[in-house]
DNA sequence: ACCTGAACACCGTTCAAGT
DNA sequence: ACCTGAACACCGTTCAAGT
């Protein structure tokens, strides 16, 4: 058998979805596609690699028809797809967050909320740690119940638009 | 040699400082302490375990003096000891994220903030949300500079106190 | 109670070579 | 371009046995 890297990404997200993210080994991947491992380092340069791939793979089978929005409502869509594109496989919380800590990939969602923070009036700074905290939010509560889920990011996305109400009135809080 | 649990603890903290979290394997940290692999599963049950013991006394070297405080005061002094507590040892974010992940340990910090934010009036669930958001909140910005860290922690509490007031006065968000 | 010695079942990665 | 075969340098864990 000959495969393309897509094939690979592929086949590593179905077997995630079948044995888990700790399961899925360069060996075990390899096996499955009745491949040597080292035939993986052909499409690959590491496994990092690799993970980032399927990770941005995942994120792209989530994501929406894009729309135009108000940046409050494009905030809290990102939010919502960004959950449900890692509700869709096994461990999908675990992968996303793995390889957006070592920063290789799956950066877009950040750098979304992040331009739709800059929309709603917030500097730099503010958009860079709002979308940061919203991302691990996000990130965190996956498993929570849709409730919770949405009780928290509502407190967040509060604390958020009250600071860039705060900012554009030119009022300055002592916190 | 003839070690004692906390002995092992000990290196592996070394360990950590000196080679990072990666390195920070069962059978590295048995060749400095100079003793076979397997005597660590004296000590230990796996490797989890281990982590667990030395993500506590992490937590443990980094708590200050107890003191009465206000609610909210106590919520901010959790976050800004656990901030320390893991800058105060290389990789620290990565170490309490992953024994926190696994539900294995670690857990004393969200918990006071939990019990902070029950004082402060939330009911069971904004209570379990909320400390999970500021614990998150906490381990995603240990790199960011201090005054980023500052400001994304404000918002998170300014969305925790405006939703606990409206809680008070009755008044019932959209959101 | 604490450790040794040896083994088992895995890893990620490299490299020369094949088609 | 894509893969094989074999090796290197590691892992975590178990278990019988020693003191």
């Amino acid at each position: 058998m000959r495969y393309r890297r897509a094939d690979v990404v592929d086949r590593a997200i179905r077997g995630l979805d079948e044995h888990g993210l700790e399961a899925l080994s360069m060996r075990r991947l390899a096996a499955d596609l009745g491949v040597q491992p080292s035939a993986l380092y052909h499409h690959f340069p590491d496994k990092r690699a690799l993970l980032a791939a399927v990770a941005d793979e995942v994120l792209a089978r989530g994501r929406r028809a894009t729309e135009v929005m108000t940046w409050d409502g494009e905030l809290e869509l990102v939010c919502v797809e960004l959950r449900d594109a890692m509700l869709a496989h096994r461990d999908g919380d675990r992968l996303i967050a793995s390889v957006n800590a070592e920063g290789i990939g799956a950066g877009e969602p950040e750098a979304r909320m992040a331009d739709a923070l800059r929309r709603g009036g917030a500097d730099e700074r503010l958009a860079r740690v709002g979308a940061r905290t919203l991302l691990h939010y996000v990130l965190a509560h996956v498993d929570a119940e849709p409730g919770d889920f949405a009780l928290g990011l509502a407190v967040v996305l509060d604390g958020l638009t009250a600071r860039l109400a705060r900012e554009r009135t030119g009022y300055f809080s002592s916190r």
